[in-house]
DNA sequence: GGCCAGGGCAAAG
DNA sequence: CTTTGCCATGGC
């Protein structure tokens, strides 16, 4: 299935920092594990992106995966010509594309990301998953690995965890685990319910009563794994952008309903603007 | 080798 | 309610 979207950048979408799982293994070619699902995708040329997957698979998974009913040009017009460095952020960043991703897979990895570099954090996750996660034999001949369930970490100790490397985090982990495992904290409910149900703070506020998780983890997790866009993770990129940029105060009532996509173009900007 | 990283927490002011 | 010190470890 080929694409044509000026709103889809794989290369863009992969560096964002939002899903620690896809990589690009050569020019042009990325690989993607969800949960326990293998993609393989190519961009053809700019604004053309080619999903090496059957059409059905396409349709039923990775169309709503990488949330191709959104119009993000909608948002990108909500950007006053008057705000220069949103402007540029914003034109830097197209492409970039807020991924559904699973809501235990970003809980998990963003306890995992506090204090810590995103090449950091891809290898933790990554020594999660294959210590932990199971097996797939793809039809390449290469081995990946599923990201563990909460099952699967349940039954790990504190200091298993930390040979994992994972420092002062693995306490954290294994309250994740077993929140998750017991169904004291149904992720799976939260995701299938409406906002009328559940409301964005309500879900902060639930997630927030696990342990090394604060505001910006919760946050994170309500903008990555619920796809509530309207979620604004503040981390020490954004808090730098508005302190030195916005003079201490970002407008994001303008963006109501969808300022974690304008989040993302900051950050992104932020992080890889003046770079090479 | 020092500095900083997609923070959170508890103690203290 | 707002600061401050500390937490492990890796990347650059």
């Amino acid at each position: 299935m080929i694409v044509q979207n000026d709103y889809l950048d794989l290369h863009k979408t992969a560096e964002s920092g939002q899903c620690f799982r896809m990589r690009e293994t050569a020019p042009g070619c990325f690989t993607l594990i969800a949960g326990s699902r293998l993609l393989h995708l190519r961009t053809l040329a700019p604004g053309k992106t080619e999903f090496l997957c059957p059409d059905e698979e396409f349709w039923q998974v990775w169309h709503r995966y990488f949330d191709l009913d959104t119009n993000y040009a909608f948002m990108e017009a909500r950007v006053p010509a008057s705000d220069t460095y949103l402007s540029a952020a914003v034109s830097f960043g197209r492409g970039i594309r807020i991924l559904r991703q699973d809501p235990w897979e970003m809980f998990v990895t963003f306890i995992l990301s506090q204090r810590r570099s995103i090449p950091a954090i891809k290898k933790s996750v990554e020594t999660l998953c294959t210590r932990y996660g199971e097996q797939m034999h793809a039809a390449d001949g290469e081995t990946y690995y599923a990201f563990p369930t909460a099952e699967a970490l349940s039954g790990i100790c504190e200091q298993e965890f930390r040979d994992c490397a994972v420092g002062y985090r693995a306490p954290y982990l294994c309250e994740a685990a077993s929140l998750a495992a017991s169904g004291r904290l149904d992720l799976a409910a939260m995701a299938k319910a409406s906002p009328a149900e559940w409301p964005d703070e309500a879900i902060v506020m639930t997630l927030e009563c696990a342990s090394g998780v604060g505001p910006k983890v919760a946050n994170c997790v309500l903008l990555f794994g619920f796809h509530r866009i309207d979620a604004f993770p503040k981390d020490v990129w954004i808090n730098r952008v508005i302190d030195t940029e916005y003079n201490g105060h970002f407008p994001v009532e303008r963006y109501h309903g969808f300022a974690g996509v304008i989040q993302q173009y900051l950050f992104y900007y932020a992080r890889n603007g003046q770079k090479k």
